[in-house]
DNA sequence: GCTCGATTTGACCGTTTGGTCAGGTTTTAC
DNA sequence: GTAAAACCTGACCAAACGGTCAAATCGAGC
């Protein structure tokens, strides 16, 4: 695992900056805590488990993190960090097919590399987006108001085919973190899943098919 | 909301025959219960809120169904009726862009009608999939079986493009879930959402013409 | 090797939660 | 109308939970 930050949230007591061990251990925190959060949602998350899994009792999880708040909502900016990037990189010169088919193959990635990150979302979206609420509305829906703009771009210019942007990036959405929230559906059905590259390929190849064939004029 | 069956789960004593009364109780907390669970999942559902919600005291809840557990699997055998009856529709006899078309309609109803059973399924399929685990690979394997052996079929008549079967039914799972499971996220950005029929029936027509644009050959 | 702050722990607390129980009230059957 | 069964409730319990705290331990700088 990678890609944990900081999140300054009250550890200890008042300080400057982190200590080798404080990176450590918050580090070990995060990464627990994503996985228990992930699978159990934020109340359905016990603090014992986490700190049980970080390795350390749950009174020195707390000397980090003064509440399971915290733990949540330092996880939940780490998280949006990972979640978000690769709609930034959509690229109004480029080709559209080019693009969207990267985009896809990203997201797919980033469900196979972080599961536990698109369940987490999932978790947390499906509760109202209690804590992230106005993140969605905020920078992320500016993001996407941008990339909107780039896709009825591409439609005007005659590049792709005239549809909805809104709609277009949440089918992406969909069935690219569908590999990863619904993980355990797929296995049971396939007797496979994203983790492993033969069907991860087959999955990329499929969705960026129908998606671009269903967006921008055949090509071949 | 409707679709409430009896799901047999130990009510007071040794019984026969279900009364009015039950049947009315019994219906009641289970409403309750699908919101309850589809919002905070298993572990974060709590029992004195389904009761409050199905108006009545903890204590009566409890002499319907003997335990937290008892409840969420009666809600979940209702859910899987529900949600799974379309799959079953899909006719290796119709034409390919019809059915497809047919049953992206479908899904896309059963998300604006029951938009907490898709929560619900969803996060029971997060968490591992711990109490329909069997159903998925039993009963819904077998129905992706064999509607997998249709989409093959119009495909070896070349009725649709070759396509992986597996992918496009999870492909059309999660577009036509994600206007559900995402509610949220789709209001922040959007302003509106799966429940307005203008709102819906643009998702529809996008999805399906995406979809089958990709699949089956354009017939414009 | 001493000191002082950083780190870690186990004991503890108040609250919440799922579940039980004895007994009261209502409905049903005759 | 009355007895039995069905229904309902409030008081109660044990376990689990998030969080506090005093005290023990560790580690870097001198």
């Amino acid at each position: 695992m990678s890609a944990f930050s900081e999140s300054e949230t009250g550890n200890g007591r008042g300080n400057g900056s982190a200590t080798k061990i404080q990176e450590k251990n918050r580090g070990r925190i995060l990464e627990a805590a994503f996985s228990e959060f992930a699978q159990f949602g934020y109340r359905g998350a016990r603090i014992e488990h986490i700190a049980a899994a970080a390795g350390m009792s749950k009174s020195n999880l707390l000397y980090y993190f003064g509440s399971k708040k915290d733990i949540y909502k330092a996880v939940l900016a780490d998280l949006l960090d990972i979640w978000l990037a690769p709609l930034r990189t959509l690229d109004p010169e480029g080709d559209p097919r080019e693009e969207l088919s990267a985009y896809i193959n990203q997201k797919i990635e980033l469900s196979a590399r972080y599961p536990e990150a698109s369940k987490l979302f999932a978790n947390e979206v499906m509760q109202g987006a209690p804590m992230i609420g106005d993140v969605l509305e905020g920078s992320l829906k500016a993001l996407v108001d941008e990339k909107a703009q780039v896709i009825r771009t591409w439609a005007a210019n005659g590049k792709i085919r005239p549809v909805d942007p809104h709609h277009l990036i949440f089918m992406i959405w969909a069935t690219t973190q569908h590999y990863a929230d619904f993980a355990t559906q797929i296995r049971a059905l396939t007797g496979t899943g994203i983790e492993e590259a033969e069907f991860r390929k087959s999955a990329e190849e499929t969705v960026a098919s129908i998606v671009l064939d269903g967006v921008v004029a055949r090509q071949g």
